[in-house]
DNA sequence: GTTAGCACTCAACTGAAGCGAGTGCTAACC
DNA sequence: GGTTAGCACTCGCTTCAGTTGAGTGCTAAC
């Protein structure tokens, strides 16, 4: 199998990507000399299309049809082919509007961002949350509801919040709580999460805790708080895809929706992006990750400082338009990352 | 139009009813002979099908199918005919089960509990969070993040938490803030989120809050943050919809899906649903929200005291297995009043 | 090396035939 | 008079053969 293709194989090769990309259908020979000026013939192009196919970059689903790209073949024009086209000014306006700050909590930024990838790209966006374990503790504070119940606070160093119900089997006073904020407060001042974990066992095993009933309770809630550790997903737009012709059958798009119901194969996936950095592209089949065949997903890292918060990108069919995605995600990566920073 | 039923036209229409709700076919009149033991002859109970259909109880498809039921006889059968099931023991402790305070907050209990709506039923979930609004003030905090960034908590009486992140110009000491709070505090004990907004729109007008920019910035966007009536909605279980017979169709699937994107529709339904008491269920196009013809919708208020909180349901298809789904919304519903009590 | 020509393939469409579940009507039955 | 058997009729669904057309591979000529 001959690795290095000609000039013209390259050329037809992302015709018939574009083409593909652009319509759906199989693309004949025929098709690639009417649509694009490359002055050769459809013999000439069956001949290079026969070769393609024999090197794995072409499929035809039968003999009477034109060609698909395979996986290869995109993975091939995503590295070598692509020109990533530029965002434009509009574009990106329309993406700073909707990823603000303003008014919102961390989370609804996050899944706007999320509904504002999947518009801008008409596949669907995903966002995922940072972890909350990866972050510096900032604050924690207990709020009474009732005689009997308790509203525990977490605030991390980004913005993320997280809270509790506790229940409690005596009443506790007021003065009570704010001493104990204050006294893990104090605590846990400048630690991470990770270091506040760790810290907490060893409270729950101290003197202290033992006469505190209270404060024991509250540690091991904080404790059970802190290893939860399914970040949060925000997937959005999943109705663009069915626009999609390829998931016009309904089995398909059953497959694909369950897929998103358990969210853990794609958080698999989503860690794995997160171990590299900047833009990521999956395609296809290549994420063994079996639940979503015939898709492919565009990441990108946002960051603060040196830190990886967490992973966006866009999902869609392989059949995607790779050109005008990419830079959406990588602009969004990098607002995001801005709009999180400490400073 | 005869509205009066004869014991037979309603034994009659009641056994079409429940075996297309079983089979999602028009139900013919061979079929119910078959079926049921009316001993009667199809000739017999084509006759009354006739006289049903006249009323308005009946449609036929087309002139060699069988008949399927109107939303009319859906209504009738609610009404009159349902002999809803007790919720077995086990179905109980399962709902249970799934619905505990433990470890969560309010939102993840809320949307675990439309997931649980979900799988038991085996249509959607679907549960309106508490406005906010309706609430109890309780505690406000603001929290330092970085030297121009301040995260604004707001906690009502049930244990909602809304957060806000402020940018600020110029830098706040960790005791201005503390002040800060410490003064909405004491000025807001007790109130109803309602008089709190009010409340806060005097002070911004006061002497006071002109001097201080912070806590004027701090002011707006707590009014702000309480104007926000859009409530939260949990939908879960799309999934479970796909695999009803009368969604094959992709384009009936992808109208669903659509209408439940933007959640307004919803939303009106649902206030519709707060305004009465127990247990409610909308059939088909009675509910005139267009978005989502051929769904029906079951929903029952939670509450604390005398306060509506927010309603939970289900939705699925008109041909609903109503005598199942209703007692567990009904027992759902009692389980999360108890749940969310103040006490 | 490129191209024109040609026989061949095969999914997709079209229309006719047959099937079968179901209906409405009529006339006989109890 | 309500109930039932019988029968002609309707109409969507399936099957199947025939047709179409986009596309292919091969060969021979340019």
């Amino acid at each position: 199998m001959e690795e290095h293709l000609s000039a013209r194989g390259r050329q037809i090769l992302e015709a018939i990507i574009e083409d593909y990309i652009a319509t759906a259908e199989p693309v004949g020979s025929r098709t690639i000399t009417r649509r694009h000026p490359l002055s050769l013939s459809p013999a000439t192009v069956r001949n290079v299309m026969a070769d393609l196919e024999e090197m794995g970059f072409l499929a035809s689903p039968h003999t009477s049809a034109g060609r698909i790209p395979t996986d290869k073949a995109y993975r091939f024009y995503v590295d070598s082919l692509l020109a990533v086209k530029n965002i434009s000014r509009d574009e990106q306006e329309e993406i700073v509007r909707r990823c603000s700050l303003a008014g919102k909590d961390i989370g609804e930024v996050l899944q706007e961002t999320s509904r504002m990838l999947s518009s801008a790209s008409h596949y669907m966006g995903i966002v995922m949350a940072p972890r909350f374990g990866a972050n510096v503790f900032r604050h924690m504070e207990f709020v009474k509801l009732g005689s009997r119940r308790i509203l525990a606070i977490l605030v991390s160093q980004n913005g993320t919040v997280q809270n509790r119900i506790i229940e409690t089997d005596e009443g506790v006073s007021a003065a009570d709580l704010t001493r104990m904020s204050n006294y893990l407060n104090d605590l846990l001042q400048g630690l991470t999460i990770a270091q506040v974990r760790k810290r907490l066992v060893e409270e729950m095993q101290s003197e202290k805790s033992r006469y505190d009933l209270l404060l024991a309770k509250a540690l091991a809630l904080s404790v059970k708080t802190l290893n939860e550790e399914d970040a949060q997903v925000f997937i959005e737009g999943q109705v663009n895809i069915l626009d999609q012709p390829e998931f016009a059958d309904v089995g398909r798009m059953k497959d694909i929706f369950r897929a998103f119901e358990k969210k853990n194969t794609i958080l698999e996936l989503l860690d794995r992006a997160m171990a590299a950095e900047g833009v990521q592209i999956f395609i296809g089949s290549e994420s063994r990750l079996s639940g979503m065949p015939g898709m492919s997903m565009i990441t990108s890292t946002y960051v603060t400082g040196q830190n990886t918060l967490g992973v966006l990108g866009v999902i869609g069919p392989t059949r995607m338009g790779y050109a005008k995605v990419i830079p959406i995600v990588d602009y969004t990566a990098k607002l995001v990352s801005r709009l999180l920073e400490l400073e």
